[in-house]
Order: C-alpha cells, then sequence, then structure tokens
DNA sequence: GTCAATATGAAATATTAATTCCAATCCGTA
DNA sequence: TACGGATTGGAATTAATATTTCATATTGAC
C-alpha cells in the first residue's frame, strides 16, 4: 500500500469519481456500485458483494488494488470507518443533548430535552409502524361518509390537527368536541358507513374511552391511535397503532403521534383522489 | 435457532440485561462488553473481540448460543444490523427518505415524507434558537398573571397544547377561542401585568392579526412564534421566534413549534417554581 | 485481420476466522 | 473435604473467505 492510498471514505470517493472514466467495465460496475451501497461493502463478504454487483470476487480484489489498497480488506476497512464514525456522531450528538437536558443545565436544556425527545419519538416511529396497518387505516378511512376524530387533553392538539387537515383536503369529518356537552348526540349520528379516528394515551381519557366503546357499539369502524397493546382503545379498534413517544420531565412528546396523524390524514386524501379518478375515466 | 432469539438490538438489549445476573463470571463479562461496545461487536472477529473483552473466543461463542443463537456469527448479524439501520448520518438518513417521499413511492412514502420534514425541522431549530430570546420570552411569560394563549387553524393544535400544558402546570392561562364570537370581549379582560403567546405563520389567519394586534394596544407583552422577520405578527411582539418549518406534500410540519412551546411552557413553570422558593426562603 | 496488451471468469489455493472438543478449574453441596 | 456439575481456557478442527493463478476473452493499434 503506498502513501496515497485513501484512508477515509471522502477521499476514497472523490478518488473513485475522478478516476471513473478510465476503469475498465467491469470494475467501473463496481465503482458504481460501491459508492451507491457503501453499508453492503461494509459489511458483506468478497463474495456475496461480488454477486450483488454483477462481478467476479477476483474483480472486487482488483477494484481495491487498482486503488492502491493491498487487497479487498484494507478497502473494506474505509466503509466500516465510515460507519462507525457516522454512526457515533450521532448518537453523540443525541446523547449529549439528553444528558445535557437531564443535568438540568438551564433552560436552554428544557428544550433541548424536548427537541431529543421529539427526535427520538419519530425515529422509533419510523423504524416500528406496520405498512400493513398502516395501510388497513387509510383504506378503512378513505371509504368513510364522515370521519369521527375522538381525543381529549394531551392528544387533543393532534386532533384538532387532523380536523383542520381534512378539512383543508375538504373530507367530511367531525371532531368531537362540544362545549355544549353534546357529544353523546353528536356520536349518535355515525354509522357503519362512517369512520373513526381515536386517540388516547395512558391515563387514557375516561371520556374517550366511553365515546370509543359508544360509537363502536354501533358498528362504526375505528381506527385507534394509542400506547400498547394492553390500552381499553385498541379492544374497540379494527386497526390501532402503537406509538411510542419519549417523554422528558414528565411531558411527553406528540410529535411521533403528530406525523402519523398527518400522514394519516394526507394519505386518506391521496387514496381518495385516486378512487376519484377511477370512477370518473 | 428457536423462535425466540431477539432479531433487533433492543430486544437483544433488553434480554442480556434481564439475564444479568444469572449469567457466570466471563459470560457476564461479555455481555457488558456487548452493551458497552456494540460496535465493536459489529466489526471484530470473535478472536479481536474476545481478547478485548478479555476472554476466551470460546467463550463468546457460548454467551451467543446461551441467548439462543446458533453462533457468535449469527449474534453479530444483530449488531450489523443496527448499525446500517442507524446508518448514515442523520442528514443522509433523511435525504434517503425524503427522496423516497418523493418519488412518490406509495403511502408509506407520504409517512416517511412527514417524518422528515418533522426531523428536519426539529434539527433547524435546534440550531437556530436564540438563547438570549428564549430567556427574555421565559421571563416575561413567567411574571404575568394570566396568559393568554392566540392561535387559529394550522397554529390551533400548539396553542390548543400550550393551553392544556399551562394548565398542568397550574399556571393561570386563556386560550383565546369562544365559540360564542367573544373573543374580542375576553382579550378586553388582559392588562399589562398578563402576557400573550401569539402563533402564526403564512398565511396569517386574520383574525390572529386583528386580535395580536388589540392586544397589544392594551399594553400586554406578547411573545410571537412565527416564520420571519415580515410577519405581521412581528411588528406586535416584544420577544418573536422565527421557526422554519419543512414541509411536505403541501402541509407544513408542526413539530419544531411544537417543540419550542413545549419547552416554552415548561421553562415558564420551572421559574415559577423557582420564583417561588426564592420569596418563601 | 493480426498481434499485443489488457481485462475477465472460474477454479485452486492460502489465509483467516469460527467452532468444537477436551482437559483443567472452580464452585456449591453433602 | 470429597463429589458432581458447571464453567473456563486453550488447542484442534472445521468452515468461511480472501487471494492468486491461469486460461480465455476482449480491446485497440498497426
Amino acid at each position: 500500500m503506498d502513501e496515497r492510498v485513501p484512508r477515509d471514505f471522502e477521499t476514497l470517493r472523490a478518488t473513485i469519481l475522478d478516476r471513473r472514466a478510465s476503469l475498465p467495465k467491469r470494475i467501473a460496475q463496481i465503482a458504481a456500485y460501491a459508492l451507491d451501497n457503501p453499508d453492503d461493502i461494509a459489511f458483506g463478504t468478497a463474495a456475496s458483494i461480488a454477486a450483488s454487483a454483477g462481478v467476479q470476487p477476483s474483480t472486487l480484489i482488483r477494484f481495491a488494488q487498482q486503488l492502491g489498497f493491498d487487497g479487498f480488506t484494507s478497502l473494506q476497512q474505509v466503509f466500516r470507518e465510515r460507519l462507525r464514525e457516522r454512526n457515533s456522531s450521532y448518537d453523540e450528538r443525541l446523547a449529549a443533548l439528553r444528558a445535557k437536558a437531564e443535568e438540568g443545565a438551564g433552560h436552554r436544556a428544557i428544550f433541548d430535552g424536548f427537541v431529543a425527545a421529539a427526535s427520538t419519538s419519530l425515529s422509533d416511529i419510523s423504524r416500528s409502524l406496520n405498512d400493513a396497518h398502516f395501510e388497513e387505516a387509510i383504506a378503512l378511512l378513505a371509504k368513510a361518509e364522515t370521519i369521527y376524530v375522538l381525543a381529549k387533553r394531551r392528544s387533543y392538539p393532534v386532533a384538532s390537527y387532523i380536523a383542520y387537515a381534512l378539512g383543508k383536503l375538504k373530507i367530511r369529518n367531525q371532531l368531537v368536541e362540544s362545549a355544549a356537552g353534546l357529544n353523546a348526540e353528536m356520536i349518535g349520528f355515525a354509522t357503519p358507513r362512517d369512520a373513526v379516528i381515536a386517540i388516547s394515551f395512558s391515563p387514557y381519557a375516561p371520556a374517550t374511552i366511553e365515546e370509543t366503546r359508544a360509537i363502536a357499539e354501533q358498528g362504526v369502524p375505528i381506527v385507534a391511535i394509542t400506547d400498547s397493546s394492553f390500552s381499553p382503545l385498541a379492544q374497540f379498534a379494527k386497526v390501532w397503532f402503537e406509538v411510542a413517544e419519549a417523554d422528558f420531565g414528565g411531558f411527553r412528546s406528540i410529535s411521533a403521534t403528530m406525523a402519523l396523524a398527518m400522514a394519516l390524514t394526507v394519505a386518506v386524501g391521496e387514496k381518495r383522489r385516486e378512487a376519484g379518478r377511477r370512477r370518473k375515466g
């Protein structure tokens, strides 16, 4: 290995892009693959990578040698180092934010704490959301005549956002909140051709549970957003989502719930447009 | 490998912590090392890891087997998968999410788009929040007798959350929303010893602007959350925050605004408790 | 079109690493 | 303290993986 072998990923990347034009076909093929799938290079074996890229293992080694490495193994080190660094920097950043927040370093720390909680919640839900459930919920809501939205207390802001967004999308909806105490009557109008989005987290607001039960008994299908399979909402729901929100200082984030709610709403709008086009065309 | 082998890192971690007490000495040693240095497990060889942890390679394999894996290699997969998922830096991951979302790959893409928008917004505000303004806003709100909360339409969910949180913290507040059309009268009660949190983004809801103007003319100090220095709210406010929310599919995120609102609220509660202690002590 | 240089594929080989095995040690119990 | 089972260390074995080699194909120059 001579002295100008790229040691870090960025240099390596630049080197590859630089020489791209002058590389033989198969080597170029591997080069492109490497830049597109750096993770595969980091973790794969020479054989598996070669197969994925559609070349022979020996080509992979030639590629490494052409870049000045003495073999595939040393090339791979660069790709691994990259993952290590990136990962630690991300982790470190969040951890630092949270650590600072938790040791209580003034008001800025409170802010950092909420940002960290929100980020964590988002990243959790992004991993854990079940695609099939999501599709099912969309289908169910898209064919509803009226969507009833049900949530109190901490979840109420989410409900009010859903109602706002559905309104913008011209989807008929009813936020179940009556200053005049007419919630029960409002719910009474719902039919099995409608649908409900119910949101509640522990400690579950009794009114939400009661209203959800009542509306479920009328045969109205329910999509629930809640925090565990033991949630009383889960038993009434056709589809339910488990959303784990991180908390800070006793206040739980609602960013993941909010993101899910926005996505549901817009996806329902989307689905209705598709259905509309199909009917017409 | 039986059916309850941990497949993801978090489950694995929980399993290890759970059994920790009952593990033999050397196995426990490896277990601790694994949780402390997950990256080393992901990248190292059985021999190198064993050496770093101060045990024999065979112990490492026994550890894996005790967890239900059929060998070190399958245990290592979990640690590698973790790196892959957390993968690229924050930015890169976001870019990937957004790219996928924008090429319109179905409903899941919509969800990913909203998660990406929320994450971006959070990371932006985390960088751009001005500490001095933040402290100033907290001071101003902490000494208010009543905090009036003013927001319509898209910002309304944030306002309702603030009202909820202030209530939980036993801070007197008034959400300016009257079904009976009595907002003007409600605002009329505010005095310079009170304070206002006003939230509005372009296109600014005329009612919010009008009410903010009215309450400002009564000499009530205003903290505004808005989206640019040209915002009509900025001119009325004692302190104002510029929050840039990313959007997806025409719907802007509110996660950054929400995080700021939560932080403001809790910080105000905190400051009041401090002040209370000082007065008593 | 022919030749030489270069590139490629496939299998053989060398290397490295994971796993197994067995003897030695430790630990709790009678 | 003697026994048995569990745990550990270390070497032997086996599996896997990278690398090399060599025959074949491709490309470009004359």
